[in-house]
DNA sequence: GGCGGTCAAGAGCGGTGCTCTCGATTTAGA
DNA sequence: TCTAAATCGAGAGCACCGCTCTTGACCGCC
């Protein structure tokens, strides 16, 4: 991360920079799979083939802007969950709920992020890291504010391996209450997902009731008096 | 659904069926971005000009393997929801288990209906009846085995929206306890959606336990007892 | 038996991802 | 400082895509 030194890297960090903009506002403006190379090169005013030199080919473009997906979404997630003395019902809540704006605000990086994965792509591992983000935070939440009633203990081998994720993050977190955690995350994927790939469409418009909906079961699910 | 009468109406529908029948298989196996009209064309030995007879585009041939697969979705689900003695929660189980495993075995199919929308793509109102086949028999088993304790009431103009829906259904179901049930629905497209598009690789390898705990979740949020 | 509708075939248009070569330019080392 | 190596943009080209248009052969109904 240190500042190019010669003019030629910082060239190339510019218009790299440049087409990574380029491809994020043709992916948010009609979607990944009208994400072209050629069309970038052709606003860039660059031959098609000069952008190979920045990135081997469409899906390593694509990767970076996954990441960049998944950082952004996490950033808005962190933000809306602001006030840690809030109660942890109402972190959940400002979580979710940023969770869901971001994604009614990007939907195409939300589809490239949590909906059909990109055929022949396979996420490279640095991408892990701005993938758990969100999951992250809320898991923190779960290890400040555990519910009065522990939830109903999971069986091996999920226990041990809920054990070993618990591991990871900053905060411990009983496998019980990790297992309830993922479920909520579940559903709250499941909400935006099914709202935001018009599957609400012709039956339910009060989208946000809808939401509020599945957010009181979030915190059911977690164990949380509701407040 | 009358018998064609000619000998060209007969190889006209016999052609269709084939053409279908070889982009279902290109589906499944490639996804839905490699569906190509010019290879189901040069795999049934016509040149790709001819397949546009049949199909007047590439959306209308992913539009009927979109129906097809809505149905094969339902028919799994009924299939496995064989017993109406059965007890709420277990027909609930029968029933979801049954999307999960139908999922897995078709997972081009599944990310084409429930994974992100077709960029051009509107869904014609044909559709809708064949999406709604899962929703509708989880509301039939919710309306007959009615939880102990009503969920909390919701708000309007949700509650409205929900009776209109309610009203469509064979049996009736009240807005509260419909609200849940589709709270429960969204959380399994979102496991099976998560699970499914790679979310838990390099994280969770007891992806049936997940799922499990996932339905627990599910018979909690309809407010059965669990069992 | 004609005649209108339907069909497969072919050529062609504009688009895509990607590869290769070829000069020009810039960098880094002797 | 001079030179060899690395990097770059440009262009041509390959194979593929969805889709359109025209042509000529075939079928089936009046």
């Amino acid at each position: 991360m240190s500042a190019p030194r010669t003019a030629r890297a910082r060239a190339r960090a510019e218009i790299t920079q440049e087409i990574v903009e380029t491809g994020r506002r043709q992916l948010a403006s009609d979607g990944a799979a009208a994400l072209s190379l050629r069309a970038i090169a052709r606003e860039l005013g660059m031959v098609s083939s000069a952008v190979y030199r920045y990135f081997p080919s469409r899906d390593d473009l694509l990767t970076t802007l996954i990441v960049e997906a998944y950082d952004a979404l996490g950033d808005a997630a962190e933000a809306a969950d602001d006030d840690p003395e809030a109660s942890a019902p109402t972190r959940l809540r400002r979580i979710a709920r940023a969770v869901r704006d971001w994604a009614r605000a990007h939907p195409h990086q939300y589809a490239l992020v949590y909906g059909s994965p990109v055929p022949g792509y396979r996420a490279p591992f640095d991408t892990v890291r701005a993938a758990v983000r969100v999951q992250a935070r809320l898991a923190e939440v779960l290890a400040l504010h555990p519910p009065e009633h522990e939830p109903a203990p999971v069986s091996e081998p999920l226990a041990s391996q809920l054990a070993t994720v618990a591991d990871r993050l900053p905060r411990p977190v009983p496998p019980a209450l990790l297992a309830r955690g993922m479920t909520a995350w579940n559903l709250l994927i499941g909400s935006v997902s099914l709202e935001l790939f018009g599957h609400y469409a012709n039956s339910v418009d009060d989208l946000d009731g809808l939401f509020e909906c599945a957010l009181d079961g979030m915190i059911e699910l977690v164990g949380w008096s509701p407040a």
